[in-house]
DNA sequence: CTAAAAGTTTAGACAAATCTAAAAAAATAA
DNA sequence: TTATTTTTTTAGATTTGTCTAAACTTTTAG
């Protein structure tokens, strides 16, 4: 069994892995953990101890199969309570992160089926990531940025790579949600920002924001 | 804030307080908590330096109004959830204990108030304990031991004072579930064990088990 | 290819929660 | 009321996760 902050660590460095490829650094992960790279060291020692990451002394660390395998799992519970806050408690969209940070270290497989049957087996959590099933398979389809689309291209909204309140009450204001299908009007040179169509609804998005929406385009569709 | 130990400290503490007068005793704390006298005196000086309890050296601890506000709104936590998995989630009444100690812990009172409406504000958890409103008030109505019972008596299963899933799993077996009405046959002299009349079916029940089955009767209901 | 910068690890310390063993106080019994 | 038992507290140690400061490795720049 792994102590909170265990759990936490192997979390972060599986999300690092997936943006970088090769392995994850210590600075990388003090970063993301709030912490000193001298902790991060120490706790990196004792998760290569218990055989749950890879390492070699100033080289970073990748995780193994069975921490692999343990970080997906905190990944499903997070997601699927962030679907039953949502879903089943009419939390808004940005407000149920923290609330899954707690929620995601209640151990007990039991409850995640039930609740992953509660739930209906959901595919996507309300941010659009995907949620492992219980065996630790899951999408990958890997959508494009808002910020890559050209003109005249069409696309759907399936997710996005930030987080944040702030960032996720600014779509919603926009109108910016999952499963809006939207039209690029135009690319500005002058700041990168987005002109679009969203349903009948003309409008300008900068380029920050459309960085981190993450769209479905609806030309790449070979049959497959 | 409190951690998770200190919390456990306070809802042990409160439990004690409800069956004794009294202040409650370094060992009866230690032994609920599974854990050495001295380690309780180490906690016990903690709380009482944030002023959760009343202390004096060799004399026991008594919450504060502070404190006792703060177990009270654990005990709603770890009620509240016992519903959520036993109505929504379909576990078993002797299933949920054990993964409600978990989530008494989580800590969002917006969460909390979200989930006391989704479960359409259950006054009793399914043992037939009382859950505490928002506010820390609820039904303090005490029922009467089945043991008590006198030939001839009826009344009604309430709720139960041993949590454990054995005994749950019993009651189960015999039929012996809240909400059920039932009859005084006997009770027998030589073992103190009782015969009653469940709903139709009749049936012995040692004094062990009656001792732990909490019953309103139908008699003592004046107009008040 | 060397020197500076960036990244990482070690050494030593600290706070939280626990433990064992021993001392001290309170309760009980003779 | 004194002696014995029970209960509680203290002293000192351990484990976990953290920190700062200093040392060490690797990478980057010139
Ligand atoms: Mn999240
Ligand atoms: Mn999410
Ligand atoms: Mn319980
Ligand atoms: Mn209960």
């Amino acid at each position: 069994m792994q102590s909170f902050t265990e759990e936490n660590y192997l979390k972060i460095i599986y999300h690092l892995s997936l943006n970088n490829e090769g392995n994850v650094q210590t600075n990388a992960i003090a970063e993301r953990m709030q912490t000193k790279a001298a902790s991060v060291t120490d706790m990196i020692k004792k998760l290569a101890d218990k055989q749950l990451i890879d390492y070699k002394k100033y080289q970073g660390v990748k995780l193994t199969e069975s921490g692999r395998s343990l970080a997906i799992n905190i990944v499903r519970k997070h997601r699927l309570w962030e679907v039953f806050l949502v879903e089943k408690l009419h939390f808004k969209w940005d407000e149920v992160h923290d609330i899954a940070e707690e929620l995601e270290h209640i151990n007990s497989p039991e409850l995640i089926e039930r609740l992953d049957e509660f739930l209906s087996f959901p595919k996507n959590d309300p941010h659009g990531d995907p949620i492992p099933d219980k065996n630790g398979k899951f999408d990958t389809a890997t959508f494009i940025k808002l910020s890559k689309l050209k003109k005249e291209e069409t696309g759907i909204i399936m997710g996005v790579s930030d987080h944040s309140s702030s960032f996720l009450k600014h779509l919603e204001k926009l109108g910016l949600t999952l499963g809006k299908p939207l039209k690029i009007i135009d690319v500005i040179d002058f700041d990168g920002s987005v002109e679009l169509l969203l349903e009948t609804k003309k409008l300008n998005v900068s380029r920050e924001v459309a960085k981190h929406v993450l769209i479905k385009t609806s030309i790449d569709n070979p049959a497959s």
